[in-house]
This record gives structure tokens, sequence and C-alpha cells, in this order.
DNA sequence: TCGTTTGTGGTTCGATCGAACCATAACAGG
DNA sequence: CCTGTTATGGTTCGATCGAACCACAAACGA
């Protein structure tokens, strides 16, 4: 291979310029010249590397998922050894909210994706996947803790699971809009967490 | 004044084409031409009802706005006499959920006008007062709840208004995306407000 | 009856869109 | 030192964009 390039890193930079212009305008201002702009590389290089713009956006959404993924990851192994079930939960109910720049930024992505979702098949599977792996994750989580007697032994597991994300997940577009902080936000989360595990701290 | 033609009604007809393909296509596909097209109309009729497109797409939101709180307006009117707390509150809550098409589809105009709240200022004024003004309702209802001993008095009513908005805004997106039916989000949020509720019926 | 205002359709303009095309520089294998 | 593949830049094309413009029909005031 001639002049030697990193490609995934080739992809990562142009990815980025995707999501910030659809973070600021959302898709319709992601545009070849305006990404090629952003991403100060010329309009042809997007279409070697991603090809029509279908399937920029598609490449983009996939890159920002493999970050999501890994970073969620990172975070949650820095909890250090056996950490409590309570303290496992907030960190995946946590992760969910726009609580850096880093997380506001990728779910403004997804917003500004969210109505593709629902007409085109290729973008729905990249992203539906993860809020359902979550729901699932944290009802697991709190059998164990119950278990372990952290849980509430008279709480519905399936029933406080799903409504937990779906805080988070409410939690997430009135934080994105600036009508709560997210300082708030995490104070909510903990309300709920302290009614479901019993006389734990997160600690 | 010649010509008599409802302007309200016209304005109207090309409001529901501006939502018919946000709904599809997100607001990258609500260009002039297209929204004539839906319409039935001229492109000419565009300009002349709502000016440039940044101002057809304000004036739709207004309307749309402007059902979305009638139409509220009549579904908890139709209680009908003196409705417990618990009923009202669960009227109120279930109004967010996409539980029909009408709603289904108002939802989906807010999420693709979503990224443009956060950069105009025009389009956020619209509708970021709704939110807030449907928590502090609920805050208020089970202020009136607990006085009338259907709230349990352990808990923190603005805490629980606030998830519970969360959670329904939360749900929104899930059963929009199709990965929770209508009904899953009716009988998750009745098994928090039976929480919230001591020994009522939403009847 | 005759302007004047108001509503409606059709057309045009410059800009920009996505995508294809052409040229060529950089490097690898022989 | 070639030769072909890979990587990159520049340019062009037909389509479509938003917005302005032009023409005219319909109804009211005088």
């Amino acid at each position: 291979m001639p002049r030697q390039v990193d490609h995934d890193l080739r992809r990562r930079q142009i990815a980025e310029a995707v999501w910030r212009l659809a973070t600021r305008g959302g898709l319709e201002d992601v545009t070849l010249r305006q990404v090629a702009a952003e991403a100060g590389v010329s309009a042809r290089l997007l279409q070697y590397y991603f090809g029509t713009r279908d399937q920029l956006l598609l490449g983009a959404l996939e890159i920002l998922n493999a970050d999501a993924e890994q970073r969620a990851r990172e975070r949650l192994a820095a909890f250090g050894e056996t950490p409590g079930m309570h303290a496992i939960v907030r960190g995946v109910l946590l992760e969910m909210l726009p609580l850096d720049e880093e997380r506001r930024n990728r779910h403004l992505v997804y917003v500004a994706y969210f109505v593709r979702f629902l007409v085109e098949p290729a973008l729905a599977e990249v992203a539906l996947a993860a809020p359902l792996a979550i729901e699932n994750l944290i009802a697991d989580l709190l059998t164990q803790g119950r278990e372990l007697g952290e849980v509430s032994p008279d709480i519905d597991i399936a029933a406080e699971a799903a409504f937990l994300v779906a805080g988070a997940e409410g939690f997430q577009s009135s934080v994105l809009l600036g009508q709560r902080t997210p300082e708030d936000a995490v104070a909510l989360m903990d309300h709920q967490l302290a009614r479901v595990f019993t006389g734990t701290t997160p600690g």
C-alpha cells in the first residue's frame, strides 16, 4: 500500500466533522461540501472513504456507536474491584446522561439521526440495540443485587429497570435543552436509586 | 377582501404537509417544493402565507403546539366531574405518550425540530415552555393529592413529579422506535403511579 | 363602473446539492 | 527502474434548492 496513511484515523477525522455539523444544524447541514470543509479535506475524499452520502451518515454513526461503547466500558472499568451493585447500576444509568461535552454531543447526534432511524433499516439496526441491552443489563444487575440483599425484595425488577432507563432517556432531552442542569438530573436519578437499593450508598 | 378563502384553514393545510414530510424524512425533506406538492398548492402560496422557509417552519410548529394544547385540554375535560387526583395525573402523563397516530406524529415532528431548538431561539421559545409547565402541573396535583390523602405522605413530590415526566419522555422515544408497545408504556407508568398514590385506582 | 387591494399560479435566477469524472502523486512488488 | 495499485485533489454535470419576480383573477370601495 502506498502513502502510508492511517485509514481508520482518516475516517474518524471525517466522521467527527459529520458529528460537529449534525449537532449544530441537524442532518440537513451535513452536506458533502460542508463536511469536507469542516474536516479540512477535499470533497473527493469523502467519496473515497465512505462512498455516497447515505453511506457517510451510516459510517459516521457506526464510529460514534463504537466510541460510545468503548468509553462506557472504560468508565465502568475505572470503578475498580468489586463495587456494590448500587454503584454499578448508577454508573450505567449516568453513562446515558449528557454529563460532559463528549456525551452531550453524542446525544445530539443521535437526535439528529432519530427520524431516519424510523425509515432506514440500516441506520436503525446500528442504533436500536443499545437501549434494550442497557435495560436488560440493569434488570440483571438488580436481580444480582436482590440476591445480595442490596435491593428491596418487594420491587418489580423488570418494571423498575424499564422506568429507570426511561427516566434517564427523558433527562437526556431536558438537559440537552437546558431545562435542567446535569447535577439536578443526577440528583433525581439518585433519588430513585435510593428507593430501589435498601440502605446502601453508591460508593 | 376578495375571493373568500379561510386563511387559517389554508395555513393549516400547508402546516400539515410540513408535518407529514418532517415525520417521514426529517427537516431536510421539508423543502418548499416538497411542501407545495404535498399540500397540493403552488410554491408561491407558501411564500404568501408564511414568507421564508424559516418562517414556514416556525409557523408550522406554532400551529402544531396550539393543536396539542387544545387536544390535551379536550381529553382532560372529557374526564367529567371531579375525578380523583390519580386519574388526573395519569391523564396528563399519558397525554405525553404517542398512544395514537395523532400524538405519534406530533412527537415525531418535535424530534425533527429538536436540534434546531438549540440554535434558533425563536423555535425554542415555542417548544420549551410545555415540559416545564407539565412538570409543575404534576407537582401541584400531587400536592393536592397529598392533602386529600391520596398520595403517600413520605414521597418527595418535586422529585417524583420530575421523574414521572422524565419517564414519560423516555417512553416517547422507545415507543416511537417500536422498541416498546404503547400498552407496555402505559402499564409501566401505572406501576409508578400505583407507588405514588396510596390505595387508589385511577378511576 | 372603475381602480385598488388581496389571493393565486407560473416562471426565472443564482447558488448549491450529490455524484461522477479526470489527473496525478505516492508507494509496493517485480 | 518500471508497473500497477492506492490515495488524493480538482473539476464538471444535471438536478434541485430558496427566493424573487411577473401576470392575472376575484372581490370590495368609491
